[in-house]
DNA sequence: TAGCCCGGTTGGATCGATCAAATCCTGAGG
DNA sequence: CCTCAGGATTTGATCGATCCAACCGGGCTA
């Protein structure tokens, strides 16, 4: 309550005997101030516990330190805790280097856009992180249009499905690569002894869902435990979702009979772990179907789902990585090579007990 | 690409021939403005697509539209989904009224509080939403000293446990109202012919476990189907955890024949679930017992689990509500009555398939 | 000794908005 | 015709930091 009123620089320079120019040159760029003048400067600056007052540096300089980031709008599914441990990483990562995170929403892309504009017209955010970057995405373009820097977390998509090339989609980005998370699946379960692996995926027009069941195509290829004609009944596309998850792996379990399955999500892998079970009681056979997920959520800890990890952490720091190279690189600096720019991490499979077992039905 | 520059006030000015000064007040005060200049003025401003500089009107007016909210370091457990959704309402509805939410990390209390020194002296928020509170949280403590405005999600616990009332705590808050929550549960249960329903909730220590837990007690005694004596014998507190969920349950299946469980947490129920299911093919009586969850995470959707949800979207409505209240009244003017400052939500049942059966074991 | 360079420091202008006070208008009243 | 009230509008100062150009004193060269 004793708060006598902020210090200022006018305040810390009084304090110190010198000018407030030589007070925000110690700060900025303790290099050009005299030794003896520093330390005196700084012991002002502690003593007072002065701060510099952020409003009026963004003011002079037009840099907010803060980016944008939009909350997708209330992920209902199992997978929204994806985006939430992504913003943990982001959030922690940018307070480490001095920037901080906004949030806002909006209803769809056009209505994002219009945010954007706002927050950049307004010059609140030096730059944006997306997510959910789909075919055709309007924001990046509008986004590069207009010059405002910015990072996508997962790959831009040609309409036609494929990664889109164009130099207007020559943006930075950093994505993970679900296909190998799939194939580590695969290979996993095969190791185990499994040989047929079915694919509980999403209707295709998904370029996710098509990432990471090319994973699974390109592993069953390659191990030939299966006849290639066979394997497009060994897959269902279905909408995300545990009810979906379970009526698929049941239909595949009674058409294809398949011994494991590879989930596009952790959704439909808790509904095939249901179905597995229920199935496997009716039959008492007491032999389970081995499933694997994708997400690693909470809930695949807590039930104990094999499931393929996304590396969040390092995603959100490669994010911000690049994000702050274009801020303080500026657009005159000597840009990154492109293939710097554009980053595609690994993911890692946690074993767990829907996959532990060493004993596939014959 | 073709940004001449941003339009200024003085653009505007120029363009509607008249002084800036009449440009602020036909954005702020319109009612000082002559019908047909404030025309003018906004046509201008229209044409111009003029924002006004964020930094800039907050040197001036030392309000910055924006309220800070910490983000709990990685909350693992399923419940982690909770303040996710808190997060969501809070954002948008901050963006209906014309503020952002700006987020923050911190390991502890200690941290926290430096974050809020650091983003308070800056002056970059106007208020800061807590959630979280705890017995003898020093958070509020220091925020009331300084003078920030602030409401917290959840109720001031004393150390003793109840609730705090001294004029130290006398904030704003919003919590929900647990007791009702599980009352609630009990009494579905009772309606579905249950008898003797347990519960299953953390150690003693925790105050919302307390206070879920009081309704339980409070609802069991008030149905008096189990005698009094006893109802110490059909609960557990346990971490929080599927794991731990699911060994609770199972004691107290084999050590109090419980036909239903109310649980503090979905982790929890999710457990539960699990034990119930396993002990009822055990015994192949084919009658599971139910389970009802708590916080209606995402989980309790998928895998079909009662629960009782939380009035987010209410929840965040009112924080921002009780918090801009502060910011525009001022503390100059006439305070609300410390009741409208302080809400407690009723939280309300979602029932699904783990508890609809109607045939609870004899 | 005059002239120049240079690290260190300073005063003043500036960013774009709002606040406070002065000024301009206009129509009513004397 | 002049005064005056009152609303509408303008002028000038201000928020707190950074950018820019000028300044100052000493060491060096010529």
């Amino acid at each position: 309550m004793v708060e006598d009123r902020r210090p200022t620089l006018q305040t810390v320079a009084a304090r110190a005997a010198v000018s407030k120019q030589t007070v925000s040159n110690a700060l900025n760029s303790p290099h050009l101030v005299r030794p003896d003048t520093l330390d005196r400067v700084l012991g002002a600056v502690a003593e007072l516990g002065y701060r510099p007052h952020a409003a009026a540096r963004q003011l002079r300089t037009s840099r907010s330190h803060v980016v944008a980031l939009r909350l997708e709008p209330t992920a209902d599914g199992i997978s929204g805790a994806v985006l939430d441990r992504f913003l943990h990483a982001l959030t922690e990562q940018a307070q480490l280097r001095g920037y901080r995170v906004m949030l806002f929403t909006a209803r769809d892309d056009a209505a994002e856009i219009a945010q954007y504009g706002e927050l950049v017209d307004e010059l609140r955010v030096d730059g944006v992180v997306l997510t959910s970057t789909h075919r055709g995405d309007p924001r990046t373009h509008w986004l590069a249009e207009h010059g405002v820097p910015f990072v996508t977390f997962g790959r831009p998509w040609r309409p036609d499905g494929g990664m889109d090339l164009s130099p207007a989609a020559a943006h930075a980005w950093v994505d993970v690569d679900g296909a190998t998370g799939t194939r580590a699946a695969v290979e996993h379960l095969l190791a185990l002894g499994h040989r047929r692996i079915a694919y509980v995926g999403w209707p295709a027009g998904s370029d996710t869902g098509e990432d990471r069941r090319g994973g699974w195509v390109r592993a069953m290829l390659a191990a030939g435990t299966v006849p290639d004609g066979e394997l497009e009944s060994l897959w269902l596309g279905v909408p995300d979702g545990a009810g979906a998850g379970a009526e698929a792996a049941e239909h595949l379990l009674a058409t294809a009979a398949p011994t494991a399955f590879v989930c596009a999500s952790d959704s439909l892998a808790l509904g095939a772990l249901a179905a597995a079970r229920s199935t496997a009681d009716a039959a008492r056979s007491g032999v389970l179907p081995a499933v694997v997920g994708f997400d690693d959520t909470p809930v695949a800890r807590a039930v104990g789902l094999t499931s393929v990890a996304q590396p969040l952490t390092e995603a959100a720091d490669r994010v911000l990585g690049l994000l702050l190279g274009q801020l303080t690189g500026g657009s005159t600096g000597p840009d990154l090579d492109i293939a710097d720019r554009q980053v595609l991490l690994c993911p890692n499979l946690v074993v767990r007990a829907s996959s532990a077992h060493r004993t596939p039905p014959p």
